[in-house]
DNA sequence: AATAGTATTGCAAATGTTTTCATGAATTGC
DNA sequence: GCAATTCATGAAAACATTTGCAATACTATT
């Protein structure tokens, strides 16, 4: 404890200050068995009279595991993706990783930018979110070939294992709901799509369901809305006041519908008595806002969890048994911003 | 682009591709402006053919640094750690370092280990939330002295420069507001404050504050809530169920106070008229809520953001000019949800 | 055309580990 | 008590890079 060496403490510090080689030194990480007790306990000890720290830059270059999961989001300022980023890092940091997180704000020129750096660091495995990205990543990925998941999204024919939910699925569900209770005259709300292959699939599936069905969806009934709960508070609240209002408002996640709760309040109208509203993904706090938000769910922490096991996996059985993914299912959450069209309007 | 060598392509297959030596292809990456344009550009192509991707496990054994930074934080589950941390990145990366990301969930003993793991990892600066951490955690930083920030909150006298709003300050601006509003009967919750310095911090100067003012806080109106909507909601249901009730809730953060929020309309009151509910944070939505909230902002980006650059500083620098940190002010927004006293209740 | 000066490049040492191989010490079986 | 094992440790090579120094190849000057 007195005199660390004030420089770089190495394993030869440590030996030294042992009396064994540097050899030992390793042995005492790395395979403690083959140590004598009364090494182990001299080696202990210098390590911490010391300060040693082992240099896992210098192991790395071993083609030993660097033991760090790159992780690539599209940003963590969706509640959404913190949650599969939270469950993910403790899924794979019990399992001894450190994750480097990146997100890149839906640019592809940037998130090819990002897995360079990731691969630089010599990450023993990557996590993208989503299943589309730019064929520069894909090319970068297979040419390394370092194991990696797709996440948040799960189609069995993506071009690495992808875990999470069926996107289409989930537009489907809602869809199917609203169209269940009655509805017909169906407004619906979505983020802008570009860079954004999730929120692409869910809008057209669920104007596909409801073109399937029938019922067509006016364009001044098709919103554009920022992800913000600002933003869609304002663009309901404008959509409600006008003079030939939807019974129902579909939008394209729980953010987005909870602007719109908000928005159907201030355009004075009562959900789901004047106008049903539903969203896509449960968020937290989704299941407590008054009225509680019918929506579908998409499992964010059993999605980390899941593609943290998938990709230590894959780390450590060096690629053996590849799967071709998981699909975490969605479930239709039937809470109380959603109801049953009372008479025969349409 | 044929044939990319299928095993570990490193700077001697580039340099024999090259027809130049390691040395040069090093300089290539490292002082390109010593190389002779002709050899640069022989380089370019063998790079690219080769597919070579720079080691940096091998770069950092040089004492290079590293280009990561250590993130360590309580959770991501709480959005506005996952704001502070998203513009923290968006910092950092933008001078090329990558971040490596860790939480401890509020465990002390974590936070020491993972910081460990850090230093193994060769990280060229830490950022640690909050103001107080194991001692053997601040032991290990200045043994190994590397920077390292502390953000969220500021105190000028902390053990390393702090970064980020005085959260005395804000808990005392709150309860001084609820005060300067015509509140007697006021009620607290707050999150539970073991491994919490921040919540407890909190607490402690709004029952303070209150008490300076002849106020005090009847146990059965002091409560204590985890973080969570549904648990708010609750609570504040019970709260304002009972007989005598509150004219006013301080609510030890945001989320909390939109639970609060719903339970009293829950609970059949209306807020503000029946009672003032307010929080502590501003979150992203506590303005588009119905009411919006009164509350006092603690600036999460510009926080992490200030963290980001002071961090990157010091890294550069190499400590030179060490700040104390910086006090980012929280700021009253009186919004709607807390409002005067009527009559002369009290 | 010779010289000095400078711009490029290569060689080899160094970085902090792990690991293979070899060596000496300790233990066992008889 | 001796040979045969097994155990514990050290020496040295290997890993992928950077860098100081030396050598070579240019350029400009006279």
């Amino acid at each position: 404890m007195a005199d660390p060496k004030r420089k770089n403490v190495d394993i030869v510090t440590v030996a030294k200050a042992a009396r064994v080689s540097a050899s030992t030194v390793s042995r005492y990480f790395n395979h403690p068995d083959l140590l004598k007790p009364a090494t182990r306990k001299r080696i202990d000890t210098a390590v911490r009279r010391t300060g040693y720290i082992r240099n896992r830059a210098a192991q790395t270059i071993h083609g030993i595991r660097s033991g760090t999961i790159g992780v690539l989001i599209p940003t963590l300022d969706h509640a959404i993706f913190a949650e599969v980023v939270q469950a993910f890092s403790d899924t794979v940091s019990d399992k001894g990783f450190t994750i480097l997180l990146a997100s890149h704000g839906y640019d592809l020129q940037r998130e090819y930018a990002i897995l360079r750096k990731f691969l630089e660091h010599r990450v023993d495995g990557v996590v993208l979110t989503g299943l589309d990205h730019d064929e520069a990543v894909f090319l970068l990925l297979d040419q390394q070939d370092i194991p990696c998941v797709l996440m948040w999204n799960h189609d069995p024919a993506s071009r690495h294992p992808s875990i999470g939910a069926d996107n289409e699925l989930a537009g489907r569900m809602i869809a199917e709901h609203v169209l269940a209770l009655g509805h017909r005259r169906i407004a619906c709300m979505f983020p802008p799509t570009d860079g954004n292959d999730r929120a692409l699939a869910r809008r057209d599936v669920v104007l596909r369901t409801l073109a399937d069905a029938g019922v067509t969806v006016p364009s001044a009934w098709s919103l554009t809305t920022v992800y913000s709960i600002a933003a869609s508070k304002k663009d309901a609240r404008a959509l409600f006041s006008g003079a030939a209002r939807p019974t129902a408002l579909i939008c394209g996640n729980d953010i987005l519908a909870t602007g719109a709760l908000y928005g159907a309040k201030a355009a004075g109208l009562t959900v789901p008595d004047d106008v049903s509203i539903v969203g896509i993904g449960d968020f937290k706090g989704s299941s407590d806002i008054e009225p509680p938000l019918t929506t579908v769910r998409l499992p964010a922490k059993r999605i980390g969890q899941e593609a943290g096991q998938a990709l230590v996996a894959a780390i450590v059985d060096q690629g053996v048994g590849q799967t071709s993914g998981l699909h975490c299912a969605p479930t239709l959450m039937e809470r109380r911003s959603a109801r049953r069209i009372t008479g025969g309007l349409d």
